[in-house]
Order: structure tokens, then C-alpha cells, then sequence
DNA sequence: TGGTCGCCAATTTTT
DNA sequence: TTGGCGACCA
């Protein structure tokens, strides 16, 4: 009922052997073109039917239920490639991504495809970044200051911390929420449109008893963001749907955009939905693209309801499918359709292929985590030794930690790589640092950014630190507090004489001089080489990183300007910085499922699927978070074009008796578990795994007569 | 005695 | 990399 029969597309046959639909073979499209009078236009070329009829739909909303592999990317692209060729205003045209990376991506290929120039000029990023693009221009009429600053999450939750302190909930036995905590509430209560205790019933039971605190610090923390005109990611949707609400400019926002087309939909929430239904207004066409089988973000309070109630929200909406797959071997996307059979997705789609041939893809059984990571490595070489370059491969896992040992063995063995998803870049300390710095500049009443700079002296802690503040007016939000602290030195402990003589002479200069923000870092690196040694064991690396962002900062004039793109487009690594080693070398991908969105391989091995780990234990509480642990699978599954390798250890060792020989035993995720067939299976068996542990067992218990009789038992079987 | 600093354990997924 | 706990300094 959901996915209305299309009147613009036909339907798909969908069983994964039907090969008589005439899809258009794409490299004899592209290189021997049939039709001498009328070439067809350059973004309708290599379209398959299905894709075509998405390209070309004018009128009522779309949906686009686009399958993993089904060349989503391309249809948007040669749509929105369309759409200019015939004339369209590309800077009426809005483009919402998940990330700001495919948007550069989407913008770059239209640019290739039509008039690159004129590419440039589409609306095109995350929903944060153009919230911030729109804000800064309409903010102020209602009543944002247009000079706010954004906050990143690590920072939201600072705040909270503060606030949380500042009301006593801190004190020692209170067993009061931590600060991240509090912060992933309060996001997902925004995110959601929840109220609060729907929110603690449903996500945070625990918490319960807590409710009238939680209130109080929500409030303060909203006052207190006000009042240092700092603006959290959420603030940024909040702030754009009350433009979209307001009577004076939410008319002007629906006339500023002729098309609107939102990718990866079934990863939006509730207030987004709300957003683009807002933005639109009579004469906007727009266009949702997703698959309900790829939600993944839940834990992010998205909802693939925003999908499937696409078309009740946008009266007349029409729904397209795309089902044939480009990218898999037909064994490869028989078991991720035979896995996900079981799931509640509500879009009935199967995938099917014109590919024949290609081998079966692998379950393999280690007997731990060890020979787990050895396994991988050997089958990483081996494709090589088969023409597979480091580069058409990744490893996938379900969380970060999860590819410690194996970096271990990938470092032993001279293989290069490069991981995703790991660390961010904001997240690094010394970042923060010269971040906080340039924002007290920037926003002196920016409470969290003075508490780091400060901090960062000799002899100043937490108590010092507030009492600095408390002085220079900084709790109250003044922006004075600059001018205070530039005119007369603060009372700090000796040790801290010579830091903070340094800090307010560099303040100084940056204040009064008219410096570049890359200027500007360079003059406060004076001041980070002074306290950094102290601070960090590596602070030499550490300033060295800092050096790179100032050479990042040179293609800045304005100082507001770089931190917000800083902060909603952080580099993904430190070592980004320094970009990759060489042109020419080779590395394979070591990345979360996440983080693997939208990405493609030759070869993906996919590590840890044991039960515990995917499905991760911590999703197994409701049935909603299991669902989304077996997309997760699927999304995993179908990255890969040829060969797919699943790979999970018997038993993990644990420390928790204190013992380095401690395990558990770990069975196959339960959602392949249904499917072995579809793998070509190896490695130990469970049976022999079962009598290792009795055996090892026997050396270290004292109850010996019982594990020799399991023993006993087991191999008389 | 308040406050800083050093050492230890633990960590789902992210715009 | 954060937080918690104990040692040491004014």
C-alpha cells in the first residue's frame, strides 16, 4: 500500500534468473551508438529503462526506491544533468546529501556531464551545511544573530558537562547521566520530535527517575546556547524549519527552489522531513531517492517512515523501483536477498543481475580472532597475486575497535592501508585546542571555548579556570570578556605567568591586526609551542598538525567563515592532512559498515560476524535495533562486486577474571546462520573448537573430574 | 583542605 | 581519548 503501483515505470520481472527484459547492455550503449539522426542527449546515454523513466519524470513528487547496486548515483546525476541542459536555474536547484562528499561527488559528475560552471552554482550539501548557507542569510529576520558560531557534538556535550556541574548534578554519589549521554537524549529527542518521556520509556528507562533533572538541564543548556549565540547541529535543522514556520520568510523560502531532490531519504528523521515538506512550495518539484532495505541510521533517531509515507505527506506522489543490479555476481546477491528475506522492509523489491558466472561467496569458521586476522591477510594477498589491486578491496566490520588486531597483523605484513571512520579529526585534543582559541576571537562569548584555552595554562584546572571566567564576566555571555582579558592580566597561579602573558600578547596581535586566518594561527602557534610540550608526550606531531591547518586556513579571508566549515566538514583523519602517502601506492580499505555507505569493491571481507558483534549486543533489546543490525548485513553484503569473503572467530578472548586465557565462545551471526547454503563454507569446526576449550580447561580448573567426563563425552561422539 | 596532576581502565554505529 | 581515583603541593 505503501509503494503505490508506478504509472511511469514498468514493472520489473523480479526473479534474479530473469535476463529477457531488454536493459540496455551499458558499454555498447556508450561506445556504438545505433541511432545515426538523433544521438540522444548525453545524460539519457547508457539508462536502463527503469532509469530513464525517473530521468525524465516531470511533474508530481518521485520516489525513487533505488536497490543496492542499481546505479542510483547515476540516475540522479543524469536527472539532475537534465534538468540543466533543458534549461533549468542550477542555483534554484537543491541537492540534500548524507554527507558533503557525495555532494561534491554528484555536483562534479553533472559538471562533466553538462556545463561545469554552471554545475558549481546548484545548492548542494548535507542538510546542516545548507542550514548554516541559509541561516547565515535569513537568520536574522527571525531574531538568529547571523554572527552565531556552530558547535560541534563533542562540544555540545561540554556544555552540557558545564551546566550539568553548574546545577549540582555532578556531585559524587547522584549516579546522575554523563554528559555524552545527556547529549545523545537530547539529540534524539530533537531529532525524533519526541517528547521527553516517550523518549526515556522507549530509548532510556533507566533514566526515568532522573526526568524533572534532565528537564532542568535541557532548559539551562538551551538558555545558555542563547545567550553565547552558539548554535549545537541540531539547532541548525531547528532554526531552518522555524524560517520554513514563520509567517514573514517561510513564503520567500518556498519560492527559492524549482527542484529539490533529497538522496539517501530512508536515512532522514522526523524534523527533516519536516524541512523539505516546508521548503516546498507550489511550483517545486521534488525527488526522494532511498531503499528501506539500507536504514541504518535508527541510533541517529532516522526513521524510514519518512519513506514509506512518502506519498501520503507528497499528495500525487508517484513511486519508481530500480531492481536491476550492476554491480554483484549473481551468487553474491542471492545470499543478501535470501538473508534479508526474513526482514520487515516494506518495499517489496528483489535484485536481480544480468552477470553470470563468479564464485560463491565464503563463510569461514576461525578458530579466534588470531587466525582470524592471519585468514584475511593470506586472502588479501592471494587477490592480489590475482590481479585484485589493494585498492579494489576493504575490509568491513561492525565497529571501530574491531580492526585493532587485524591492523596489528596488516602492519607485520607490510600491507598498506588506510581506515575510515575512525577518529575524527575535531575529535583530536590539539585541534580542539587551536579550534577554541580562534573561536574566543571569534565569539567572545563563547563560554566552552574560553574554559579550553584557559585550561591549557600551567596550574590551571577546572576551579581555577571558572574563577578566571567568573572574573572577566565570561559566564554572563559579555562580549567585554576579550577586552578585559587584552587590557589587564587575570590573576592566575606563577606557573601560569609566562603561558598566559604569551596567550593574551598573540590575542592581541590577532585582535588588532589585520591578519589572514592563517596569519592568525601562525602568530597563536606561538603559544601552543609554549604550552603543548607540557600537554601532550607527542607535542612535536602534534604542532606539526596544527602547521597543516594553517596551511589549510590560507584559502580563507574570513575567520567565521573557516571555523563553521571546519566544523560541519571536519577531514576525516589527522592524517588526512598530510593526504595520502603517494599517487601510485596501493592500500586497501579498512572501514565501519557506516562508514561504508554508497561505496563499492572488487573484493569486500568482512570481518567479526559473530553473534554479539553483528548483531552487536547492544541492539538486541528491541526488535526495531535487530532489524536494523541485519540491514546493516545487507548494506555490508552487497559492497561488493565479485568476491565476498565472511569471516567471524569461534571464541574471543576476555579479560574479565583477570586472566589472559579466559574466552567465550561466539556462534555465527544469527541472520546468516539461515543461509549457510548460499556460502561455500570452511575453517575449524565448532565441535573441535568445543574440545580445545574442555582441554584448556583442564589445566587451569580444579573441578577436573567434570571436564574430563565433557571431554569423555565429546570425543566418544 | 582545595586543587592539580599522573596513572589506570574502557569505548556501537555518525551528520 | 575520557573519567575516576589517589598522591602531592600551597
Amino acid at each position: 500500500m505503501f509503494a503505490a503501483a508506478s504509472p511511469i515505470a514498468p514493472s520489473v520481472p523480479v526473479t534474479a534468473t530473469a535476463t529477457v527484459l531488454s536493459a540496455p547492455d551499458i558499454d555498447s550503449s556508450d561506445t556504438n551508438p545505433t541511432a545515426d539522426e538523433a544521438l540522444p542527449p548525453r545524460w539519457a546515454r547508457g539508462l536502463n529503462p527503469d532509469q530513464r523513466a525517473a530521468v525524465e519524470h516531470d511533474g508530481a513528487p518521485l520516489l525513487i526506491v533505488a536497490g543496492a547496486g542499481t546505479g542510483k548515483t547515476r540516475t540522479l546525476v543524469a536527472r539532475v544533468g537534465r534538468l540543466i541542459d533543458e534549461g533549468a536555474n542550477p542555483d534554484r536547484i537543491l541537492l540534500l546529501t548524507f554527507t558533503r562528499r557525495s555532494a561534491a561527488e554528484l555536483i562534479s559528475r553533472v559538471g562533466s556531464m553538462t556545463d561545469h560552471q554552471r554545475a558549481t552554482q546548484i545548492w548542494g550539501g548535507t542538510f546542516h551545511s545548507v542550514a548554516n548557507r541559509l541561516l547565515r542569510r535569513l537568520g536574522p529576520s527571525i531574531g538568529l544573530p547571523a554572527g552565531f558560531t556552530v558547535l560541534d557534538p563533542a562540544d555540545a556535550a561540554d556544555l552540557i558537562g558545564i551546566v550539568r556541574a553548574e546545577l549540582g548534578l555532578a556531585e559524587r554519589r547522584s549516579r546522575f547521566p554523563k554528559k555524552q549521554t545527556i547529549a545523545a537524549l537530547y539529540s534524539r529527542m530533537v531529532n525524533s520530535q519526541a517528547p521527553l518521556t516517550q523518549m526515556l520509556d522507549e530509548s532510556y528507562p533507566w533514566l526515568r527517575p532522573h526526568i524533572d533533572d534532565l528537564r532542568g538541564v535541557f532548559a539551562a543548556y538551551t538558555e545558555r546556547k542563547r545567550a553565547h549565540q552558539v548554535l549545537d547541529y541540531d539547532d541548525l535543522l531547528l532554526f531552518w524549519r522555524a524560517l520554513v514556520a514563520s509567517p514573514e520568510v517561510g513564503p520567500h523560502l518556498r519560492t527559492l527552489f524549482d527542484h529539490i531532490l533529497v538522496d539517501e531519504y530512508q536515512d532522514t528523521n522526523a524534523l527533516q522531513s519536516d524541512i523539505v515538506f516546508g521548503t516546498t512550495g507550489p511550483t517545486t518539484q521534488v525527488t526522494v531517492v532511498g531503499d528501506d532495505a539500507q536504514a541504518i541510521y535508527g541510533f541517529r533517531a532516522a526513521t524510514v517512515a519518512n519513506l514509506w509515507a512518502f506519498a501520503e505527506r507528497f499528495e500525487g506522489a508517484v513511486t519508481t523501483k530500480l531492481e536491476q543490479n550492476y554491480r554483484s555476481t549473481p551468487q553474491i546477491l542471492h545470499a543478501a536477498n535470501a538473508m534479508l528475506a526474513e526482514s520487515d522492509v516494506h518495499i517489496a523489491k528483489r535484485l536481480w543481475t544480468e552477470r553470470d558466472g563468479g564464485r560463491q561467496p565464503e563463510l569461514i569458521t576461525a578458530h579466534d580472532e588470531a587466525a582470524q586476522s592471519n585468514l584475511v591477510c593470506d586472502q588479501i594477498l592471494a587477490l592480489r597475486e590475482e590481479g585484485v589491486d589493494l585498492r579494489q578491496q576493504a575490509v568491513l566490520y561492525r565497529a571501530n575497535h574491531h580492526s585493532d588486531h587485524l591492523e596489528l597483523e596488516l602492519a607485520r605484513r607490510d600491507i598498506p592501508y588506510v581506515k575510515f571512520g575512525g577518529l575524527k579529526f575535531l575529535e583530536a585534543a590539539h585541534v580542539k585546542d587551536l579550534l577554541a582559541a580562534l573561536r574566543v576571537l571569534d565569539n567572545p562569548s563563547d563560554q566552552l571555548a574560553w574554559y579550553r584555552v584557559l585550561g591549557m595554562l600551567e596550574g590551571v584546572g577546572p576551579a581555577t579556570t571558572k574563577r578566571i571566567a567568573d572574573s572577566l564576566g565570561i559566564a554572563d555571555g559579555e562580549p567585554e570578556a576579550l577586552d578585559r582579558f587584552l587590557s589587564s592580566p587575570p590573576q592566575v597561579p606563577p606557573a601560569a605567568a609566562d603561558g598566559v602573558t604569551e596567550l593574551r600578547e598573540a590575542m592581541a596581535d590577532c585582535e588588532v591586526g589585520d591578519l589572514t586566518p592563517a596569519e592568525q594561527i601562525e602568530r597563536l602557534l606561538r603559544f601552543f609551542a609554549m604550552v603543548f610540550p607540557r600537554r601532550y608526550p607527542d607535542s612535536v606531531v602534534r604542532l606539526g598538525d596544527l602547521e597543516q591547518l594553517q596551511t589549510t586556513a590560507g584559502a580563507y579571508h574570513d575567520r567565521s567563515r573557516f571555523l563553521t566549515e571546519v566544523t560541519l566538514d571536519p577531514p576525516d583523519r589527522s592524517s588526512d592532512l598530510a593526504g595520502p602517502p603517494h599517487v601510485d601506492d596501493d592500500w586497501i580499505t579498512l572501514s565501519t559498515i557506516h562508514s561504508a555507505k554508497g561505496c563499492e569493491w572488487e573484493a569486500v571481507h568482512l570481518i567479526h560476524a559473530a553473534d554479539g558483534n553483528l548483531p552487536a549486543d547492544m541492539a538486541l533489546s528491541d526488535s526495531d535495533g535487530l532489524e536494523e543490525e541485519r540491514r546493516l548485513l545487507y548494506v555490508a553484503m552487497t559492497r561488493a562486486r565479485d568476491v565476498l569473503n565472511i569471516s567471524f572467530p569461534l571464541r574471543y578472548h576476555t579479560r574479565r577474571y583477570g586472566r589472559d586465557d579466559d574466552y567465550q565462545l561466539a556462534p555465527v551471526s544469527r541472520f546468516l546462520e539461515p543461509v549457510r547454503s548460499a556460502f561455500h563454507e570452511w575453517g575449524s569446526s565448532p565441535q573441535q573448537a568445543t574440545a580445545d576449550e574442555l582441554l584448556l580447561e583442564l589445566t587451569s580448573v580444579t573441578v577436573v573430574d567434570e571436564v574430563d567426563n565433557g571431554v569423555a563425552a565429546l570425543w566418544g561422539s
